[in-house]
RNA sequence: GGCGGCAUAGCCAAGUGGCUAAGGCGACGGUCUGCAAAAUCGUUAUCACCGGUUCGAAUCCGGUUGCCGCCUCCA
């Protein structure tokens, strides 16, 4: 099985080869630490997430880097309307990024490299383009020559002169050419500013990645990744910077995600259309929100909404039922009288489970189709469902397909990230009150005083529990999202 | 205007040449249940339209229609 992924650049699926022998470098665009994060940002994140775990699981030593660019336009203007400085902003939303990473059972990355740490390497790779002519300095600011740039466009698919009808135009600025974008942009009274070979400034906004990415991970990076709507331009202008100043390719998969819609249309910081992370996580479970991500192509783009997540949220509750299920078995001991599996479909179910196990890993090598590999979990919960309810005995006799089971879903569970804490079992701390509660109701229910049971399964769903009846007797559960 | 993408059931969503078109949610009917919940069984699609290539296409090619993205800060 090999593990095939689409790249950007070339625009198709090519089987994955690392530069180094079983290591994979992996620079995933952060955030801009200007606002909030929202649900677009950790659909990214998920997804780069969702990569280096597969790739980890398959044996490749990952680097994994994410950046913060904690110095721009915004967050500078959001300070002075704060009254406060700019690292105050970037402290703020980074702290919040870190909070719904937990939250989102994300991995933490191997390094998290800001712009403001990194001035030194960046004027660095400035002089060097402009020791190479790519770049110039004019007024304080240096610019990127593009139209010097024989391979500018490769990415997005543009042509230069295409692209100049839509350029903007800056007032007061001093660019040879309109194309040409901002390496360095000199200081206005008042701004944070370092000091370089040519006057006090900051870096512009492309910059850093490439900088970062070619410290950390060498100057030719596996795999670089970031939204749909980096490609142009800031994957671009890093391209060409990066690939004028070294000589030779910089990235050698680019992965891009979809963007998220809501009602039709992107989610942007700018109109302030989107959700955050904060308001989603206040209706619903990390758990839910990372299993509803994973639970489409990344790369796809797609509607979201509160309704999405409701789905997403009875689905992830039927996986994590079969894992208690599953459990429960495990840890009683092996009913009496065991007939033989064979005779009464254990067989069946082995079978199934290779099966299943074997379609998860071909999704997942299939340019890390997530949504498909999830689909394949919810056939083997179909089956091991079906099979409890036609011959209920047939797993508690057979400890062996029961480990076998479960062991897949923690296969399914560190490849995805499903559960935050691990596989969900049975194991559940009833408080006193509510284990009182339920006894008391059960012998309502023996006496057949209906009234008072339901009186007390409303008490009990009111201390964030739920009560189900079953043959075996009541079993308690934690609320959803709880 | 330029470039690109998408169109699969009530909804969401896999599938890019060949077994009966994954899976989820919902709905309806049945089983279970004091009721409920959970679970399960069954039902719920010929892939926007037209034409072409092919033994064979949702899948490739051309056209039509409709949606959307990028071209400006954005995951």
């Amino acid at each position: 099985m090999t593990l095939k992924v689409y790249d950007t650049l070339r625009r198709k699926k090519e089987e994955f080869k690392p530069v180094r022998e079983g290591k994979v470098g992996i620079y995933f665009c952060g955030m801009t630490v200007q606002d909030k994060p929202h649900m677009g940002h950790m659909l990214a994140f998920v997804a780069g997430d969702m990569i280096k775990r597969y790739l980890r699981y398959s044996g490749y030593d990952v680097t994994y880097i994410q950046n913060f660019t904690d110095v721009d336009d915004k967050i500078i203007a959001k300070a002075n309307e704060e009254g406060l400085e700019y690292q105050d902003i970037a402290e703020r939303y980074i702290g919040e990024y870190f909070k719904y990473e937990k939250e989102l059972n994300i991995l933490p990355a191997d390094k998290y490299p800001r712009a403001t740490e990194h001035i030194g390497d960046i004027i660095g790779m400035v002089q060097k383009l402009i020791d190479k002519g790519a770049a110039y300095e004019s007024e304080g600011d240096v610019y990127f020559r593009v139209r010097q740039c024989s391979f500018y466009g490769k990415l997005s698919g543009r042509k230069i002169d295409e692209l100049k009808s839509g350029a903007r135009i800056e007032t007061g600025d001093s660019k040879e050419d309109d194309l040409d974008f901002t390496l360095w942009k000199a200081a206005k009274e008042g701004e944070p500013a370092w000091e370089s070979p040519w006057g006090r400034g900051r870096p512009g906004w492309h910059i850093e990645c490439s900088v970062m990415s070619m410290k950390y991970l060498g100057e030719t990076v596996d795999m670089h990744g970031g939204g749909q709507d980096l490609v142009f331009p800031h994957h671009e202008n890093e391209i060409a910077q990066s690939e004028s100043a070294t000589g030779h390719n910089y990235v050698n998969y680019w992965l891009h995600n979809g963007l998220l819609n809501l009602q039709g249309e992107k989610m942007s910081k700018s109109t302030g259309h989107f959700f955050s992370i904060e308001d989603i996580c206040q209706e619903f479970s990390g758990e839910v929100v990372r299993f509803y991500l994973l639970s489409t192509h990344f790369r796809s783009r797609t509607e979201f909404g509160r309704d999405r997540l409701k789905e997403a949220e009875a689905g992830f509750e039927r996986i994590k039922n079969v894992c208690i299920y599953l459990d429960e078995l495990s840890s009683s001991a092996p009913a009496e009288g065991v007939e033989s599996p064979a005779a009464n479909g254990g067989e069946r179910l082995l079978g199934f489970v290779d099966d299943v196990e074997k379609d998860f890993f071909a999704a997942m090598d299939d340019d890390f189709n997530s949504g498909e590999a999830i689909g394949h979990i919810f056939r083997l919960v179909k089956e091991i469902n079906r099979i409890k309810a036609e011959n209920p005995g047939l797993l508690g006799h057979d400890p062996e397909a029961v480990k076998r089971v479960l062991s897949l879903f923690g296969l399914f569970d560190t490849i995805l990230g499903l559960f935050r804490d691990g596989l969900p079992s049975s194991g559940l701390e009833l408080p006193d009150e509510v284990g009182l509660l339920v006894a008391k109701r059960e012998e309502a229910r023996k006496e057949g005083d209906w009234g008072s049971a339901d009186r007390l399964r409303d008490e009990i769903l009111g201390m964030g529990f739920m009560v189900e009846d079953g043959p075996a007797g009541p079993k308690i559960k934690p609320l959803k999202g709880h």
